[in-house]
RNA sequence: GGGCGGUUAGCUCAGCUGGUUAGAGCGAUUCCCUUACAAGGAAUAGGCCGGCGGUUCGAGUCCGUCACCGCCCA
C-alpha cells in the first residue's frame, strides 16, 4: 500500500510479476502448502492430472478455458486447506506433431523418408524441444498455479517405462494382439487409424448405377421369366459411390427375400474389366431399398461387405497400396491413385455398354481426423487391445458412482460408447512415438519385453541359441500413452515392477510417493469432446492397472465458440488468440468471461463486450478498493484479526454496538454470498458463483454500502462512527478478495498487496485461508435496509422523471407509522447479532442521514412525521418554513404555496411525501401512481386468488402461504396508501 | 437409424430437488464528468420463457408430443 494505486487497472503491470513471484515463493507445490501451514496434511489432498496439450504449436482458447476452471478449483481447495496437487505436461500427440514436422520439411522439398528413421525422430525431438518451451511459456502467462517441478512429457523417461510396462502386461494378458483386419487406412499419414480418429462428413458424391455382366449359363434360355427386362437377364443392375472398388468386389448380393433377384442366386457374375468371376449371394443385411437392391460386394475395402464376406467364406481381395494407388489385383488400372482409377474405370465400362446412369449423392465418409484425407478401409497387420474385458470394470465405476461425470447426462454417452466398444487399433506406422516393445525371432515368434537384451534373453530361452531379432517397426497411437496420465505422471509403476530389468528402460524418474500419496487423483477436467479419446480410455486403463478409478469426478467443459457460432479455426481465420486477448484485457477478465459464460458441457460463444464487461469488473473492484484505501490511510489504526494465523489476516470489525444497520446489512451479505460461493463451487457450478460474486461487489458493496458509507466518513461527527465505517469497509474488501481470488486471481492479489498491514503479516493472497462461514447472517438488518434502499429508489425514480438535476437536494416528509417508537437499536435477547427495526419510525429516524446522503435530500427540508394514514398534513408538511432555502429556487418557487401538491411514494413500507411544487404535473402523476396501482391490484388479484383456493391453502407448504399471506397485507396497504393519494389528486 | 443438447429481453446467456412481481451483461432511451471508478453513476423501456397437450393448489422448471437449430454415435 505504500505505492499509491492508480486510477485504472492495469493488468499488464502486475501479471508477470505477480506470477513468477507465486512461482518462486513454492506456493504451487503442495510441500510447500504443508509447511507453511495452510494446507493440513491429515486431510485429503486434491489433485487434478492437467490434460496435457500437444507440443504442435500454440495454445488456443480451448486451453484457456479448461485452464481457468482447473487453475480456478486448485486455487479454491488449496485456500480451504487441502494440499493441492496440479501435475502439469505435454504429450507427444503422435500423428499431429509428425505431420507438422512432415510438412515443415516439405517446404525444404525434404521427406521424412529422405532423412531416415532417426534422423526424423531427432527433427521432431528439436521441433519439441522448440514448442515445449513456448507452449510452458504461454500456459504461465495464463496463469495457472500447478506443479511445474512435477512437469512431464509423454515421451520423457518415467512415462515411456510405464508405457512398456503398460503394453506388456497387457500382452501377457492376452489383452494385446496382432492380427490382419480391415482398419482405416490413411493413404496420406500412410498409417492405420482408430475408429475414433475418423470423422465422417456428408461429401456431393455420385452414385454410379451399372451392369454388373452375368455368365451364361446353359440354362440361360430358361432363365427368362416373363416381365422382366431383357437386360436383367445377361446383367444385374448395381450401384455404388465408389467405382473403383469393382475391382475388389468378390460377390454380388441381394436380400434373400427380394423376388426381384431371387432367380439370380447362385449364378455367377463376371467383375468389368478383370472378366473375373464371382458369386451371386444372398444376404439379409442387403438393403433392398437401397439403389437397385444388388450390392457388390468388396470385402477389402468396406466394413459391412467385409461382414457379409466373413459370413459366406469369401475372399478378400485388397487393391491399393498403402499411398492409395491401386496394386496389381486392379490388373490394367494398376499403379493409378484410387480416384484416378475410378474415373478411367467408369470410362472404360461406359465404353464396354455397361454404364446406366450417374445421379448425384450425398453421402457420409470418413476422413482422417488429423490431415482430412479420406480414409480407406484397409485390410492391414495392426495391433489391437481387446476391450471387452478392460470396458467392464470401467462401466462399473461410473455406473456404481465411485466416478461422476459432471454434467450427468454425459454418463449415458459413456455407458452406450461403452457398451458398444470395439477392440482399439493401437498400433500406428509412424516414426515420432513409443515403438511397439515387440521383437521378432526368425520364425515370427512374438517377444514382449522392455528392452532389446531383455528381448533376447527371452529368445535365448525360445530357441536355445542367439539369434536375430528384429524390432516392430511401428508405435503405440498417442492416445495409449495419455491413457495412463493420470497414475503415470505420479510415478507408476514405481520401483517395484521395473527394477527388476537392467538397461536404460528400467531407470524410473517418478517416485511411487507421490502415487501413493496423490493418486487416486480429484477431478479431471477437460472438454466432452474427449470423452471418449482420452477420459474413457483413463478409466479403463486406471482401473485396469491400478485397481481405482483415476479421478472421482469429470468436470466436462464445453466448446469455446467464435461470436458467430461457428468453431474457431485457423483456417476460418475466426480463432482468437489468447494470449493476444490476455495482453489487451488482461488475464482476469478471459478468465471470468470463460468462467461464468458457460454451465458443465454446453458451448459458449466467446464475445468480446462480455471480456470488455468483465475487464470492466476488476477496474471497478480496484477503484472500490482505492476508495477504501484513501480512507483507511485517514482512519488510524486499523485492527488486524487473527494476527497470529498468517493465512488467516484480516480487518477487525467494529463491536456490534458500533456497526449500523447499512453495517450489518453488507456483513450479512457477504455471509450469505460466502456460503451460496462455497456451496455453489463444491457442486459444480462455477459460473453461478462467480455471478453472485459479481453482483455482490458491484451491486450491493459498491453501488450501496460504499455510498452509505460516504456520509459516516465525510460527516460532522468524524472519529468513531468513520473508524468503525472503514474497519467494515476494508473488512468486506478483504474477504471479498479471497472469495473472488480462485475466479480473478491477478487484480484480487493485486489489490490485496496494497492492503495496509495484512500484506506486510502475511505471505500472498493465494495462500489465505478461503472464508469459513461467519454466522452473521442477519435476516432483520437485510430486511430493514431493503426497505430503505426500495425508499431511495422510488425518490430516484420520481427525481429522474421529474428531470430534477442530480446535484439538487430536495425536501422530503417520511410518514411513518408509530411515533411511540424511539429511536434506537432494540436488541433481541439471546441473539446479540440480531437487531430489529420496529416500525418504520425506528426504521426512518436511524437512517435519515442514509436516506439524506443516497436520495439527495436537504437535510434542512427533511422531516419525519409520525401519520402513517397521512391525512392532509401530508400535503403541508412537505412545503415547510425551510422550504425555499439553498438552492431551491426552481424547484421551490412557489413554496410559500404550502398546500400545494406533492408527490406521494409509497415504498420500503412508509409515504414518503416529495413537495416538488411547482414542478408537479397532475396528469403524469395520476398516470404514474394510476399504473402502480393497477400493478398493485394485479398482484393483490394473484394472491388473493391463491389465498382463497382451500386445495393451495391446505396443500402448499406453510411457508409459503405465510408468504403470500405477509405480501397480500403489505400489498393491501400500499394499494390503500397509493389510493388516497390519487384521491387527494384529483380532489 | 439411435442418442443428446438448445429454443427465455434487440444480441449473448443465467435461472439445480416446482413456490415472491423471470434475472445479468451488452445494446437502446433520458439525465449526470457528484472528491473510488466515464472501463463510471442514476433512471427507463423491452419477455403469453418455441407450439400444443398433460401432471399439480401452483410449471420457465416435471411428463408427453411436434417444429426448428446444433452435436455425438452407427
Amino acid at each position: 500500500m505504500t505505492q499509491e494505486m492508480p486510477k485504472t487497472y492495469a493488468p499488464q503491470q502486475w501479471e508477470e510479476k505477480l506470477y513468477e513471484w507465486w512461482e518462486s515463493m513454492g506456493f504451487f507445490q503442495p510441500e510447500q502448502q504443508i509447511e507453511s501451514g495452510l494446507a493440513d496434511p491429515a486431510l485429503p489432498p486434491f489433485v487434478i492430472a492437467m490434460p496435457p496439450p500437444n507440443v504442435t504449436g500454440a495454445l488456443h482458447l480451448g486451453h484457456f478455458i479448461t485452464s481457468s476452471i482447473q487453475d480456478m478449483l486448485i486455487r479454491y481447495h488449496r485456500m480451504a486447506g487441502r494440499p493441492t496437487l496440479w501435475v502439469p505436461g505435454t504429450d507427444h500427440a503422435g500423428i499431429a506433431t509428425q505431420n507438422v514436422v512432415e510438412r515443415k520439411l516439405e517446404e525444404g522439398g525434404v521427406t521424412r523418408h529422405d532423412l531416415g528413421r532417426e534422423r526424423f525422430v531427432q527433427e521432431v525431438w528439436d521441433w519439441k524441444d522448440e514448442y515445449h518451451g513456448q507452449i510452458s511459456g504461454q500456459q504461465r502467462r495464463m496463469g495457472i498455479s500447478c506443479d511445474w517441478s512435477r512437469e512431464r512429457f509423454t515421451l520423457d523417461d518415467g512415462l515411456s517405462d510405464a508405457v512398456l510396462e503398460a503394453f506388456i502386461r497387457l500382452y501377457n494378458d492376452g489383452l494385446i494382439y496382432r492380427g490382419n483386419y480391415l482398419v482405416n487406412w490413411c493413404p496420406r499419414c500412410e498409417s492405420a487409424i482408430s475408429d475414433l480418429e475418423v470423422e465422417h462428413e456428408p461429401i456431393e458424391g455420385k452414385l454410379y448405377t451399372f451392369r454388373y455382366p452375368l455368365r451364361e449359363t446353359s440354362a440361360g434360355a430358361d432363365m427368362a421369366i416373363e416381365g422382366r427386362s431383357e437386360a436383367a437377364v445377361g446383367h444385374v443392375e448395381v450401384s455404388t459411390t465408389r467405382p473403383e472398388t469393382i475391382l475388389g468386389d468378390t460377390a454380388v448380393a441381394v436380400h434373400p427375400d427380394d423376388v426381384r433377384y431371387a432367380h439370380l442366386i447362385g449364378r455367377t457374375a463376371v467383375v468389368p474389366m478383370l472378366e473375373r468371376e464371382i458369386p451371386i449371394i444372398a444376404d439379409e443385411h442387403v438393403d433392398p431399398a437401397f439403389g437397385t437392391g444388388a450390392l457388390k460386394v468388396t470385402p477389402g475395402h468396406d466394413p459391412s461387405d467385409y461382414q457379409i464376406a466373413r459370413r459366406h467364406d469369401l475372399p478378400f481381395i485388397n487393391i491399393t497400396n498403402e499411398d492409395g494407388s491401386l496394386n496389381p489385383e486392379a490388373g490394367p488400372y494398376e499403379g493409378l491413385d484410387r480416384f484416378d482409377a475410378r474415373e478411367k474405370l467408369w470410362e472404360d465400362m461406359r465404353a464396354a455398354g455397361l454404364v446406366i446412369r450417374e445421379t448425384a449423392h450425398t453421402h457420409e465418409v470418413g476422413h482422417c481426423e488429423r490431415c482430412h484425407t479420406i480414409v480407406e478401409p484397409l485390410q492391414s497387420t495392426q495391433w489391437f487391445v481387446k476391450m471387452k474385458p478392460l470396458a467392464e470394470p470401467a462401466i462399473d465405476a461410473v455406473r456404481n458412482g465411485r466416478i461422476k461425470i459432471v454434467p450427468a447426462r454425459f454418463e449415458k454417452n459413456y455407458f452406450h460408447w461403452m457398451e458398444n466398444i470395439r477392440d482399439w487399433c493401437i498400433s500406428r506406422q509412424l516414426w515420432w512415438g513409443h515403438r511397439i516393445p515387440i521383437w521378432y525371432g526368425p520364425d515370427g515368434h512374438q517377444f514382449a519385453a522392455r528392452s532389446e537384451s531383455e528381448a533376447l534373453e527371452q529368445a535365448i530361452e525360445q530357441y536355445g541359441e542367439t539369434v536375430e531379432l528384429e524390432q516392430d517397426a511401428d508405435v503405440l497411437d498417442t492416445w495409449f500413452s495419455s491413457g495412463l496420465w493420470p497414475f503415470s505422471t505420479l510415478g507408476w509403476p514405481g520401483e517395484t515392477d521395473a527394477a527388476g530389468s537392467e538397461g536404460q528402460s528400467a531407470i524410473i524418474s517418478g517416485s511411487a510417493e507421490d502415487l501413493a500419496r496423490y493418486y487416486p487423483t480429484s477431478v479431471l477436467e477437460t472438454g466432452y469432446d474427449i470423452l471418449f479419446f482420452w477420459v474413457a480410455r483413463m478409466i479403463m486403463l486406471g482401473v485396469h492397472f491400478t485397481g481405482e478409478a483415476p479421478f472421482r469426478h469429470v468436470y466436462l467443459h464445453g466448446l469455446v465458440r467464435a461470436e458467430d457460432g461457428r468453431k474457431m479455426s485457423k483456417s476460418l481465420g475466426n480463432a482468437l488468440d489468447p494470449l493476444d486477448l490476455i495482453s489487451r484485457y488482461g488475464n482476469d477478465a478471459l478468465r471470468f468471461t470463460l468462467l461464468t459464460g458457460s454451465t458443465p458441457g454446453n458451448d459458449m460463444k466467446l464475445s468480446i463486450s462480455r471480456i470488455e464487461a468483465n475487464r470492466n469488473f476488476a477496474n471497478k473492484i480496484w477503484n472500490a478498493a482505492r476508495f477504501v484505501l484513501l480512507n483507511l490511510e485517514t482512519a488510524s489504526d486499523i485492527e488486524l484479526g487473527n494476527e497470529k494465523e498468517r493465512h488467516s489476516v484480516t480487518f477487525a470489525l467494529p463491536p456490534i454496538s458500533e456497526q449500523t444497520l447499512a453495517d450489518r446489512w453488507i456483513l450479512s451479505r457477504l455471509n450469505t454470498v460466502q456460503a451460496h460461493v462455497t456451496q455453489l463451487v463444491a457442486s459444480w457450478q462455477l459460473g453461478e458463483a462467480g455471478r453472485q460474486l459479481h453482483e455482490f461487489l458491484w451491486s450491493e458493496y459498491c453501488d450501496w454500502y460504499i455510498e452509505a458509507a460516504k456520509p459516516r466518513l465525510y460527516g460532522d461527527d468524524q472519529g468513531e462512527a468513520a473508524r468503525a465505517t472503514c474497519q467494515v469497509l476494508a473488512y468486506v474488501l478483504e474477504q471479498s478478495l479471497r472469495l473472488l481470488h480462485p475466479f480473478m486471481p491477478y487484480v484480487t492479489e493485486a489489490i490485496w498487496s496494497h492492503l495496509p498491514g495484512v500484506s506486510e503479516r502475511a505471505e500472498a493472497l493465494m495462500t489465505q485461508r478461503w472464508p469459513c462461514s461467519l454466522e452473521r447472517k442477519d435476516a432483520a438488518a437485510e430486511e430493514a435496509f431493503g426497505r430503505v434502499q426500495e425508499i431511495v429508489r422510488a425518490i430516484r425514480t420520481v427525481r429522474a422523471q421529474y428531470n430534477v438535476e442530480p446535484g439538487r437536494r430536495i425536501a422530503a416528509t417520511f410518514h411513518v407509522d408509530s411515533p411511540e417508537h424511539s429511536p434506537g437499536q432494540e436488541q433481541i435477547a439471546g441473539n446479540e447479532s440480531a437487531y430489529s427495526v420496529n416500525g418504520s419510525s425506528a426504521l426512518v429516524h436511524e437512517n435519515l442521514e442514509l436516506l439524506t446522503n443516497l436520495a439527495r435530500l436537504d437535510e434542512a427540508q427533511v422531516a419525519v412525521e409520525a401519520d402513517a394514514a397521512q391525512g392532509r398534513a401530508v400535503f403541508s408538511a412537505g412545503a415547510a418554513d425551510s422550504a425555499a432555502g439553498q438552492d431551491g429556487r426552481a424547484v421551490m418557487s412557489d413554496s410559500t404555496d404550502a398546500g400545494g401538491p406533492a408527490i406521494l411514494l409509497a415504498a420500503g413500507g412508509i409515504t414518503t411525501c416529495l413537495p416538488l411544487t411547482g414542478m408537479v404535473d397532475l396528469e403524469a402523476e395520476r398516470r404514474r401512481l394510476g399504473k402502480e396501482l393497477a400493478d398493485i391490484e394485479r398482484q393483490i388479484a394473484r394472491a388473493e386468488g391463491l389465498l382463497n383456493n382451500e386445495k393451495f391453502v391446505s396443500k402448499a407448504p406453510e411457508r409459503v402461504v405465510q408468504r403470500e399471506r405477509d405480501k397480500l397485507k403489505e400489498l393491501q396497504t400500499r394499494q390503500e396508501r397509493i389510493a388516497e393519494s390519487l384521491a387527494q389528486l384529483r380532489a
